[in-house]
DNA sequence: GCAATATACTGAAACGTTACAGCTTGTCAC
DNA sequence: GTGACAAGCTGTAACGTTTCAGTATATTGC
């Protein structure tokens, strides 16, 4: 049972993983002809080319990586990058498992390149094209001007954003439409008579801020409505911060009767803080959050939520990186998800 | 700018990637030579050596990580392996944060190797295996008899688990201590004048399952108080579930006056659950919860909490698994977690 | 019948690394 | 001066793959 390595028995006849010459044993052909066979070349006869697949698939054949990348460079791998302070949690593993999904019946792994707060954001970026790390690269946390978009499309290597850029450069996206949910979210608000809103952003400098602040701007005018400006937090702040400037926002004169956040774990910090304040959420004021899991309406029913589907962002931006790969046009590989609306949880109670 | 391929220009002055030719022409030395300097061969000169490192450093010399990898079979992966829908969100996140942290500088990489409810769990090992896609593996989930740890014990392959298994065999494991979490949970609520406790568990099946039950039923007779059975659902079962169950089991005559919760998630139904049968979270019941971030105090400030950092389970796996590679023997990597005691966040006003 | 061409296959080389088995040169004992 | 030995270095082969430049055989045109 507990098999030694007998060093001679390599006559291609070995229980060690089967490779091209195992094959080209088995079937009396040459390795050459057995690697053209199994990627349906044209010269290969057609029933030398069904021989050789029979038997591949026979003994569970699977071409060994390492050589395919040293030989071709083609590494069969996609990089997530990663910011491992501020990517809110639920974001990251579902984005994980949309890309999975995708990637699941390709020969593709998913690696996470990491990168902490204190690093250039594009170190990480630059260690992948460097050493040759992956064929396709996702990145997030995206800026209208990115560095690593610019540096990467020099270079020639696939990659997609996580959010927009503005930079007037073409290359595979996707994005939630940030613009749509900030005016959705003040008219759902105006709508309810609200007339004072505030607006707790996404991180100033990342793209998704400028749509969420024009979106709520031009709505705000649209409706007639005014902003209370809220510039001292956004989503990135922590938990405490957050709750403590609500409280003292809402603790002034002319405090919002309406607040939009961009992110659950935000929101709860905002409700806290609006309590703090002595007040009631839905009756003082309402608040309409964007969130990722279903999970709000629990903290506090008089929520009102826009859902953002995260792993189907990580779908889509796996699709996109694998379009480039196999040589689409990046401009092609480009999609927008649009907000669903605005849904509230009140209950019949 | 835009350098062609000039494809004789590889007198290892090229400009493509720095290999160890290129340092044997740079140094004058033989690739042997080169090889064996950088990693501290005894039978290399100091000066030699001092001199070959420099260069290297100097042109920032990466070896190959396929080449590497065809000729000695080492990877330098660390596989993750997840299920794509049990896994809660933000445990995955604070894992796979936590491995990077370890492994940020050592030459390894994280892959990510998903598998769905649909699938036996050892697919995914075996395809890791057989494919010797990774030189370590970390798995979760773990069960008391793990097929997962025994296969990859015959195969030899390292590996450590989140969570520990009961097979009497021993490899590295890293586990948040849910014996002393149910006990302690106990306590704190008999502790209150509690008396009637129910228990919602993690899945039946996982190794855990089995520890917080014991240590709930053990802490039981310990204080005299008695069990409120609630076997109906495990903090694998949907939101709607639990709160729908939980409304059923608090509309009973002998209803619990303290419930201890074993995710997060889970916590955020049960108390929808209570409030849907008309009770009140703090008077009528109390709840003790698990939580890894520290939101569940912003959901209602009456809920009691204990800590596990998932951050430091990924770190301590990441770690063992390493240790393990390095020739550790697997005996001495095992770690527990104990939990930090309950936590009130109950405020004074 | 012969050259030209198409078809189906093949060996050798290369990607970057490490392991094995050498090869020089110098030192030392006697 | 010779043999033994150590120190320090080197060339070659191999890991599994793909590509390049063939080769052998059959088919076609005339």
């Amino acid at each position: 049972m507990d098999r030694q390595r007998t060093d001679k028995d390599d006559e291609a006849t070995a229980q060690e993983r089967p490779t091209l010459k195992t094959l080209a044993f088995m079937t009396g052909l040459g390795v050459t002809t057995v690697s053209r066979a199994l990627k349906d070349a044209p010269e290969i006869g057609a029933e030398t080319r069904r021989r050789v697949q029979l038997v591949a698939k026979q003994i569970g054949y699977r071409p060994n990586r390492a050589g395919v990348r040293l030989r071709t460079g083609k590494t069969n791998v996609i990089s997530l990058v990663l910011n491992t302070e501020h990517e809110l949690m639920s974001f990251v593993s579902d984005i994980i498992y949309g890309v999975t999904e995708v990637i699941a019946d390709t020969p593709y792994h998913l690696i996470v390149t990491p990168y902490s707060r204190s690093q250039d954001p594009l170190d990480p970026v630059r260690y992948l094209v460097e050493t040759g790390s992956a064929d396709g690269v996702i990145i997030s946390r995206t800026q209208p001007n990115d560095p690593r978009a610019r540096y990467m499309l020099e270079r020639g290597i696939p990659f997609a954003t996580h959010g927009r850029t503005d930079m007037g450069l073409v290359h595979p996206y996707h994005d939630f439409d940030n613009y749509a949910f900030a005016a959705e979210a003040v008219r759902h608000l105006a709508g309810m008579g609200r007339r004072r809103l505030a607006l707790v952003t996404p991180p100033v400098g990342l793209s998704y801020y400028r749509h969420t602040v024009d979106g709520f701007a031009d709505a705000l005018s649209e409706v007639g409505a005014s902003e209370v400006p809220f510039n001292t937090v956004s989503i990135d702040h922590s938990i405490e911060q957050i709750r403590m400037r609500t409280a003292q926002l809402m603790r002034r004169d002319i405090r919002p009767d309406g607040i939009i956040s961009s992110a659950a774990a935000a929101t709860l910090a905002i409700v806290a803080g609006i309590e703090d304040a002595g007040l009631k959420l839905g009756r003082d004021v309402d608040v309409v959050s964007k969130q990722s899991s279903e999970l709000l309406h629990l903290f506090r029913h008089e929520l009102l939520v826009v859902n953002e589907d995260f792993r189907l962002a990580g779908s889509e931006l796996a699709r996109s990186v694998l379009g480039w790969i196999g040589g689409a046009a990046p401009g092609s590989l480009q999609s927008l998800s649009e907000p669903k609306g605005v849904v509230a949880y009140r209950r019949s109670d």
